[in-house]
DNA sequence: AAATATACATAAGTTTCTAATGTATGCAAA
DNA sequence: TTTGCATACATTAGAAACTTATGTATATTT
């Protein structure tokens, strides 16, 4: 969700390079989790989805709804929790000081 | 493992109540997915156990092997390299530079 | 022409977690 | 004194989330 949240809409399969690219190809989203999650996230109402077609080849452009804003930020402040106390747990302090 | 690695040995009750003290309660190790880990680990040789009563109660006190202690610095580097992944994916400098 | 890339999707199987349950001892409060 | 909470082990059913494999179809590169 942050992706959508950096980059506007995205389609899938864009959401998986975009990914792989930033990484370093150290993080790949597979299409079995990421399919299922979007149209699971469309449900519950946290993304929004137009139908456009690129040549002869369906893309599906997700966005996130204000809903789903307030989610991402939710999300992403949890995980920097998490991450603050992990450090403080495995003492990876002096390791990530600037990292 | 790291819990091993940084107070030498400990039994497996002992492990949930030092995290939990040491994340303030915001990470909680279930038995359920504590006692198959140390079971399991101690089956592939990464831990040693000694068993000992503590009056009438059994305390199984688990330590590391030398492999396990290859083990542990191996997957504390993984989960090092993970953040400074995430960070930069999903844009964390700027909330975690003094978090 | 064949292989690779783009773009969607589902399904089987695995892993791994939580929640629940079970056994038993130790201790403190009601 | 007995009731409840903490200590200490363990297993299991069910849920969640993943990977791998498979499927369909178009576009591009070799």
């Amino acid at each position: 969700m942050n992706m959508l949240k950096e980059h506007g809409r995205m389609y899938g399969y864009e959401i998986t390079q975009k990914v792989k690219e930033l990484t370093d190809g150290k993080i790949q989203i597979t299409e079995g989790a990421l399919y299922p999650t979007l149209h699971s996230l469309e449900k519950s109402g946290e993304l929004d989805v137009e139908k456009e077609y690129f040549g002869k080849r369906l893309r599906k452009y997700y966005k996130l709804t204000p809903q789903g804003q307030t989610t991402v930020a939710q999300k992403v402040d949890e995980f920097s929790d998490f991450i603050v106390t992990m450090k403080a747990l495995l003492d990876l302090g002096p390791k990530l000081s600037n990292g």
